[in-house]
DNA sequence: ACAGTGAGTTGGAAAATCCAACCATTGATG
DNA sequence: CATCAATGGTTGGATTTTCCAACTCACTGT
């Protein structure tokens, strides 16, 4: 992943304090994601994304105006007379890119029929996996541990199964 | 990741076919991916779930019962009289904890303030990142290459920026 | 007898989403 | 000159979701 020169507002979340939950408040709201993919993938007109996604073009006017807020994705004319613009994925929005691997991934481990996007990695299929940059090691359920920092909001039972 | 014995059925979505959108029709509503955070963390029943998330009761049953048709959460009764359930994660489930995993860094390392949550690995601090197991290099947004599967829905442009 | 726990339901208000149609600007076509 | 197509949205109104507070039911503990 990238790194920060400045970062984002928290927004507020309830439940208990979480970067999940921070983060979801940004993008996940229905079709948020899917802009992004696309725009990840090089479609960067609102036609495109629209027609790419799905979205309702009003929805996603009220998505892109608000992933751009958060700052994940930049508005940028590329002519005036017509006034035209792009999207582009900021630092922030670049590194949502392994979230949207690791979605992808999942679909296409768990669910039926053929994966409808394939990804190659250098010159060979991707196979991705989570590893530890400080050890090497993978990263597995078993081997990390969560400790909540917010009072109250403790952990009940094991993490796995 | 986990290896899948029996897959699950492929959501409808409308838009490119891609398993990002399939993931999300399935863990992309409100609520959903937070209520599989508490069963990841260890919280199997209702009242802690609502608790935990802040989602409202109704909408809380909902997604439960969702998650369950989908093949990501179980619902398991721990007594009878009276009859009381908890939540478990089924491999499926278990799979989707990276991509929460990947949503906290993502928010960890983007968003103002400390995060309210920290992971040990083994017994350091957790440095995820996404390898490829083929050739055991990083994945980056350069070094992947996507390739839509379906007529129709090309990609326009590079990948980057 | 009464309060408390656990897992929801219910009704009604509020908010978000969806859809089809519309608008404005400009360049190209007949 | 009238019209068409492309682009990037708005708009109004119907539909669907979500939210909230209160309620239920079946017990258990004091």
């Amino acid at each position: 992943m990238g790194s920060p020169a400045t970062r984002l507002p928290r927004p507020a979340t309830v439940g208990r304090p979480c970067s999940i939950a921070a983060t979801l408040a940004l993008v996940g709201e229905k079709w948020a994601l899917l802009a992004v993919r696309e725009i990840a993938l090089g479609n960067r007109r609102f036609d495109a994304i629209a027609r790419n996604t799905g979205a309702p073009r009003d929805i996603l006017t009220t998505r892109l105006r608000s992933l751009e807020a958060a700052g994940i994705i930049e508005r940028r004319p590329y002519q005036d007379r017509p006034a035209r613009f792009e999207y582009h994925l900021t630092p922030a929005g670049q590194d949502l890119k392994p979230v949207l691997q690791l979605l992808a991934r999942w679909g296409d481990t768990w669910l039926d029929a053929d994966p409808p996007v394939a990804y190659t990695h250098h010159d060979h299929d991707l196979e991705a996996t989570l590893m530890c940059r400080t050890c090497g090691d993978e990263v597995t359920p078993h081997t990390v541990q969560a400790h909540v920092q917010a009072p109250g909001w403790t952990r009940q039972g094991p993490t796995d199964t």
